[in-house]
DNA sequence: ATTATCTATAGATCTATAGATAATGC
DNA sequence: ATTATCTATAGATCTATAGATAATGC
């Protein structure tokens, strides 16, 4: 491996070549914390994967939580903001869309962005380490996010569907989509997971009968927003 | 906190009386290692827990991994003997169980499981460091567990239900009852929460209006095969 | 004699800082 | 002058081993 001399810039070398050093340090960093985990995870280790030394982190960062911090941020944040764009506009005097598309959409957005990306960095939700103090930032965008899950569910399913409902359907939507993190770990995800996982949710809605009417409104929430839906099937299943 | 000498037993504070020191190192790990991170426990702060000296451990346990072992290795094992001897019995000749009671039994029986206990260990699934070669064991047996549902919810659904069903019921059975884990991790478990898992389990196998049936026939399973459960009232949500 | 603890420590890390150096841009 | 790298290193770990010691049990 070359290292670079002073001043001259660094290359890692299987990302793409538009990247800054930052960027570069994010991404070794998320493939090492998801494989191998955070403490684990060395920055020296990090430093190696990008091609410098390990003192030139600090350059960028402070300290190796403040790695951990802005690739945790990465997750939620796309997630989240559509969740809130969902949630805006609805119960206005116009609402053509149904509430269980809403969810179906947030569902949808939500999973297919979890399964795309180079690294499977959901799974640093699980990590102990995650949960800190420190990170407070990240935990309260998923805390909101999981929010805004039982709002739109209490929206579809106003009563109960079977004798001890517990009408928590928006909590067990938000599980099943991040269900799709545990999937990916286990190599189990495919382009279509996300979908049914989605479908999977409108079911537990009462709404199966429903289902393709609910997809196609979904559908053109999810364009109507202005959001572009990463193709899984370019990604391949990993 | 004191030291015992020399040959002199020492005291967990916070554990059963009857424990031996090899039950308190892991019951110790097991909390450390579920709030803290596994990297970031060292063997110093597993010994500091136990009352005895950070070498002391090594009388135990030939090395660290050996006691993450142990501990992944006592997540699964109830929750898979209980799927074997569920699945072991399908299909005879006087077969007056239903299959969807054995799916809602296996998933009521392995949630609340994963509920009780002092510790979350479930969350040691998740950690990058769990999925190594060296723990094959453990993982083995997870992998078997997840097949076991997989079976199950064959025999649940042998038909699609919807347009676009991918018939992985058993599948999504089985990340359900894992989700109790993050669930669990974010405070928001209750002593309901396997049985409201497992139910939705079966409202996605399209068995929702006979719910009431399956979860008498589930009970009668575990009573019969002779399994006690964990009271989740006594131990608290947490 | 065996068991379970202790003290002491080797050797290998790991994070973060200090200060030098070369390229870049004004 | 500023930026991004480098070399070198302090100081704090951390795992595992070696060998001493006291209690226990035959």
């Amino acid at each position: 491996m070359t290292l670079a001399g002073p001043g001259r810039p660094r290359a890692r070398q299987s990302t793409c070549p538009g990247a800054t050093a930052r960027e570069e340090i994010l991404d070794a960093a998320a493939e090492l914390f998801t494989t191998q985990g955070y403490a684990t995870t060395s920055t020296r280790a990090i430093a190696e994967a990008v091609g410098v030394r390990q003192s030139s982190l600090y350059h960028h960062f402070a300290t190796k939580d403040d790695i951990l911090e802005e690739v945790l941020a990465g997750t939620v944040a796309e997630g989240l903001a559509f969740a809130r764009a969902v949630s805006a506009d609805m119960g206005k005097a116009d609402d053509a869309v149904s509430p269980a598309a809403r969810l179906h959409a947030v569902a949808l957005f939500d999973g297919t962005h979890l399964c795309s990306g180079r690294w499977n960095i959901g799974i640093l939700y699980h990590l102990p380490e995650a949960r800190d103090e420190r990170f407070r930032g990240f935990l309260a965008d998923r805390e909101e996010l999981r929010g805004l899950y039982r709002i739109l569910g209490c929206a579809v399913v106003p009563a109960p569907l079977w004798p001890g409902d517990p009408q928590h359907h928006g909590e067990l939507a938000f599980r099943l989509v991040e269900s799709l993190v545990s999937l990916r770990a286990d190599g189990q995800v495919t382009p279509d997971s996300p979908l049914q996982v989605a479908d999977a949710a409108m079911v537990l809605c009462g709404a199966g009968t429903l289902l393709e009417a609910i997809r196609a409104q979904s559908r053109a929430l999810i364009a109507g927003l202005g959001r572009e839906m990463p193709d899984l099937s370019v990604v391949g299943a990993r």
